[in-house]
DNA sequence: ATACTATTCAATGTAGTTATTGATTATAAG
DNA sequence: CTTATAATCAATAACTACATTGAATAGTAT
């Protein structure tokens, strides 16, 4: 076969965006830049990581073409290259989500250490959403909001969160929603809203899932 | 924030699934393994690594939960666990054909290293098998044919490629495609089909593109 | 039982990755 | 020109992964 050099340096390239999802705290500076831009120092202070080894991860990220970066003034900021690295991520998240029983283990652990955060289901939000009862809220950045969201839905993205407390009404449940099951967002929602009182719940999934369970789906313009 | 230790650990959990794919020779079994279900001894033999070696990787694998196992006799069959596998693969590749440069540069240096295999259009195809001049041959596993391939193809796994080339009408040009631009069936099948004195060409991309396209689509039932 | 074969395991040296530290560069402001 | 700040670079030590080798295990056939 005369395509083995050639083979190997395709697998090689390949590898090269496997490696950059192969650690952890990566992932973890993937998953926040996935958010919304962000500088290295936002992003050191956001995963409790020395500024150099961010950087260090960045470049990593970056020789990988997973992220890019724009300067103003002092600062560098970083974000995603292509929307398809939220896909990439999804992958793998849906793979350990289905297959790691730890993965599954953990959630439960969790969720059962805050009481009353079992997910809603989305057969039910819709029906409760129909009769005017429940907030929906989206805590994506406006950017995948505007490309789809579930009908109704407000979108605040989760660092807007703290200051646009007094837009929900006291009596609603609000139920949150983000990026897929693991994505974090929703988690830190619904824990931040309860905290100031609010009945606040997350959604069974993520829009993906919505969108996949073939439910109505709304979009800007 | 009180989620820090499981956020930690569920990160810890998504670079195992990150990890399996950053070695160049598990992304080529994989590949590998996505054609077909294999044994230790026939994917050391493709790979050309030592079989210890393989299994090592394999254990690697199968401890990330990307493949499954079945014993029969003497021979452990490896296999994808699911096809959540594949979406991560192209998922990859697709990240690696659009950003890294290198990529490019070496799938062209090595198409123009064999004369006459640019791929064919979509809308080329569309146009030429409509007047019924080409042949459109799928060589991805049967699996993966039924679940849909582009309207009238034959189905032929790369593997029993040779012994069924009395099949192919030698008037008709032979139009190969697999599972993505850089799913390398297409590439070997072309390669044997023009060392048997066919006319053939690959497909621009494979199905997942063809389907991307809003292109018809057939299945098995 | 014995021989045989496919696979896995265990041990090793090598290479690559990670976090850490301190020095360096680049930009902005006084 | 000096100072302060954000980010990167360079050097190191600890750690982890990799390929290789040879031994061990498990199943089959005689």
């Amino acid at each position: 076969m005369s395509s083995g050099g050639f083979k190997k340096q395709l697998f090689e390239q390949f590898a090269r965006v496997g490696k950059a999802v192969s650690s952890a705290h990566r992932l973890e500076i993937l998953e926040l830049l996935a958010q919304s831009e962000r500088t290295v120092e936002a992003l050191a202070q956001l995963t409790n990581l020395p500024i150099a080894n961010v950087s260090q991860h960045l470049q990593y990220l970056r020789k990988a073409s997973l992220v890019s970066t724009r300067k103003a003034g002092l600062y560098v900021h970083y974000s995603l290259a292509t929307p398809l690295v939220i896909e990439l991520l999804l992958s793998v998240q849906k793979i350990a989500e289905l297959q790691l029983s730890e993965v599954n283990e953990l959630v439960r652990a969790y969720l059962l250490s805050k009481d009353e955060l079992e997910p809603v289901s989305r057969a039910s939000l819709l029906e409760r959403a129909r009769d005017g009862l429940v907030t929906v809220l989206d805590v994506r950045p406006p950017e995948e909001y505007a490309a789809g969201h579930v009908p109704g839905a407000v979108n605040i993205p989760l660092k807007e969160l703290p200051k646009r407390l007094r837009e929900f009404k006291r009596d609603h449940e609000i139920i949150a929603y983000c990026r897929g099951a693991y994505c974090l967002l929703a988690f830190e929602a619904v824990a931040q809203l309860r905290a100031n009182g609010f009945k606040a719940r997350r959604l069974e999934g993520g829009f993906p899932e919505w969108r996949n369970a073939a439910l109505p789906v709304s979009t800007l313009e």
